[in-house]
DNA sequence: TTAAAAAAGGTTAAGAAAAGGTTAAAGTTG
DNA sequence: CAACTTTAACCTTTTCTTAACCTTTTTTAA
């Protein structure tokens, strides 16, 4: 959420709190971009009167870098040629002030409902290692312009590691998902498979795949 | 649309109209509910005060057989209660007269975009696939002057490839959908149709079938 | 405390099994 | 018969396991 006033974000923030919606608030329009950037956001609420940078700016800026992402307008300029210069930039809902809570909370569950249906089929499946970005679906890793095909094990088993990005996977969850059982001849075959995936991500420096021993893999990446 | 007042629906229509958009315009909930078994639709603009069936009782039963079409509800009513119940029972937006018809226009398309990311693909059967132009029903790849005709498989099986352009398409989902099941026979009858694919594809270089071994395949596409 | 033994893990390569590509012959169906 | 689909046959490619030979880490016991 954009908003300038302190008073009105303060209770916005708080009325969306007790619906369970989490909520980023900033009052600038550099520092909404910014934490676009850094973040991940389900959906925007934008003010349009702001110092810097107006509301419609930063709609342009997020939709330059997310498409899909809802974004509502909720403003006191309620001109026609703001509202329909709203929607122009790409907005799903522009709400005039004096608004009634209650409703903007319905329009922006049906909004999420109606967003839920696009991102729900195509289950996360994508993600940033370092310099790399790995699809698990299309199962390849790509840099630049190079792309490495994995196989249904390398790929799943990288999937795992990236869910639990920074944190220990434990090689018995990873034995028992991907290959069913934890034997000994398991247990060696997914050291070959690891021995694998350290090869694929050599080039970035930022990137390793860190053993704990007797315990499982950390997969480590900075940024 | 459904607006029991003549003049308002009169004018409605042709404004749409003019906007590009097909209008099936009834004036009661039962003829309503009856248009919606026998047609289809893209969005549903309801009145709440209507003879005999109420809006809300329409959009229920709208909501009954299709839980993805969007719902727009037009009203003299601007009773708060009111304005939650529309958006209780599905809406995807509830607009209260007067209003203005550009803001109307804006947020119709705003929810048809957002719905078309969910369902655009899936009952099309024109696509452009590099540089040719693949007809599902007439079943036809046209290039140029020249014109491929497609045996009834080998078009459905390149039509569910386009539905999943870029994406990989799981040769379970195409053998169940094609063949009704996923023998070892209708694997290798896949498998010819797929090579007769490549080779009605081949002349543009931009536009290859890539094998996702084990998993299923992507018809890539540059453009 | 520390050297030796045991366990765990890293890496590479070989080979078997599974999956897929292609072509042609043999069925099917309207 | 002609169009279409399935089956068969013979390939090639991909994937996974296994084995072998290392290195590193942990445990054991003198």
């Amino acid at each position: 959420m954009v908003e300038d006033d302190k008073n009105f974000g303060a209770v916005m923030r708080s009325y969306l709190n007790i619906h369970d919606f989490d909520v980023e608030w900033v009052d600038d329009g550099a520092l909404a971009l910014q934490a676009f950037e850094n973040q991940s956001f389900d959906l925007c609420i934008l003010d349009v009167m702001l110092p810097h940078v107006d509301g419609f700016t930063i709609a342009a800026g997020i939709r330059k870098k997310d498409e899909h992402i809802p974004i509502i307008f909720l403003t006191a300029k309620t001109l026609k040629k703001d509202i329909l210069e709203g929607f122009r930039i790409g907005a799903d809902d522009y709400i005039t002030k004096p608004f009634d809570s209650e409703v903007l909370l319905m329009k922006i569950k049906a909004i999420l409902k109606r967003n839920s249906m696009f991102n729900s089929n195509s289950d996360r499946d994508e993600f940033q290692i370092g310099k790399y970005l790995f699809n698990a679906s299309l199962r390849t890793i790509s840099y630049g312009a190079g792309e490495q095909k994995l196989s249904p094990k390398e790929s799943e088993l990288l999937r795992m590691l990236c869910i639990h990005m920074n944190k220990v996977l434990p090689r018995e969850e990873a034995l028992n998902s991907i290959w069913g059982e934890d034997s000994y001849f398991t247990t060696r075959s997914m050291d070959v498979f690891m021995s694998k995936l350290r090869k694929y991500l050599k080039d970035d420096p930022g990137v390793e795949i860190n053993t704990v021993h007797g315990t499982g893999y950390i997969l480590k990446s900075e940024l």
